[in-house]
DNA sequence: TAAGATAAGAGGGACAT
DNA sequence: ATGTCAGTCTTATCTTA
């Protein structure tokens, strides 16, 4: 791959690679080792592997993609590119600078220009070590998707995630994976497919604690929104985890919806409150099940279902 | 064996200093 | 920024039915 002499080589490579394009293959990426499908974002100038976001072109070697040696040549030839799902943006930042780089040796440039370069250069340099953890991140979250049983949407969303907390800096001081673990999470919460933090703590093996405290600072400094928990859905997952009735099920989730009315669910773990809902209506219908059945499946205690299921009782004055 | 009670401890939100 | 307070949830242990 030659270094960029040009816009006039520029475009060419474009035209080289946007042969490519539509053109999906398979192959072992460098990186990773895996064999996989290497795909083009046609939205960009680059090819990407799609396992661990793996930047790469064809047509040329490999290993000098990722083998520099020299500063000067590894800021040429990086290219700052997030895997194809997630190059929404300042696609290709690093080829304008490597036009720039030229520029600047070839062309007189304006002497005040010179320092604006150079800021940029090293912005650019550092995005390599972000590509080196994005990369890391990326895999690792290739392998908690098929832990956690993740969609591809949501895989998606939580490396977008990630990508933005890179960008904003909110890693300097944070362990990326825990990071990851609450992007992940944020990603389940927006995708409307909640996993518990528990869950993900113990899949990822982070403590809790830490991705509470990364979660909050993601929601914070991304500005991001989450969605209320859906208790209906706790429900459902509780209800299937325990192997309860339909008929229970469709009477716990009447139930939900009057507590929710009265706004007894506030500031309530919502796993417990649905696993104290369910065992509620298992009373009425008279479906047999222990508070422990419930609690296991909620991955919650006992306690935590009677205190709810006290609540339930005081407040809806449900006794039969 | 399931359910209930109690206590100690952790973690985080709200609010004041 | 730091501290306090009330409320929640967890773990552990004991008692009751």
């Amino acid at each position: 791959m030659a270094i960029l002499q040009d816009k006039a080589s520029l475009n060419k490579r474009n035209e080289e690679i946007g042969n490519l394009e539509r053109t999906s293959e398979d192959k072992t990426c460098p990186l990773c080792k895996q064999y996989n499908t290497i795909i083009r974002d046609s939205k960009s100038t680059e090819i990407v592997c799609n396992k661990c976001g793996m930047v790469m072109a064809d047509k040329i070697d490999m290993r000098s993609e990722w083998q520099t040696v020299d500063r000067e040549e590894m800021q040429a030839k990086t290219r700052t590119g997030p895997p194809l799902s997630l190059a929404r943006h300042d696609i290709g930042a690093s080829t304008v600078i490597g036009r720039e780089n030229i520029d600047a040796s070839k062309n007189k440039i304006n002497p005040s220009m010179l320092s604006a370069i150079y800021r940029l250069r090293n912005w650019d340099l550092r995005t390599q070590t972000h590509n080196h953890t994005l990369r890391l991140a990326l895999s690792e979250l290739d392998t908690l998707k098929d832990k956690l049983g993740l969609s591809e949407p949501i895989v998606e969303r939580a490396a977008y995630i990630f990508r933005k907390a890179h960008e904003k800096g909110i890693l300097r001081g944070r362990s990326s994976p825990a990071v990851l673990a609450a992007a992940i999470y944020i990603a389940c919460r927006q995708m409307d497919a909640p996993r518990t933090l528990n869950e993900i703590a113990i899949t990822s093996n982070i403590r809790r604690k830490s991705i509470t405290r990364y979660h909050r600072a993601l929601i914070f400094k991304l500005e991001l929104k989450l969605p209320i928990i859906d208790t209906k859905k706790c429900i459902a997952r509780v209800a299937n985890k325990a192997n309860i009735s339909e008929k229970t099920k469709h009477q716990a989730i009447n139930l939900m919806s009057e507590v929710v009315k009265r706004g007894i669910s506030t500031g309530k773990d919502p796993m417990g409150l649905a696993a104290a809902v369910l065992y509620a209506s298992c009373i009425m219908t008279g479906e047999q099940r222990s508070q422990i059945d419930l609690a296991r499946a909620a991955q919650t205690t006992g306690v935590t279902i009677r205190n709810r299921f006290k609540d339930l009782a005081n407040k809806l004055e449900l006794h039969d």
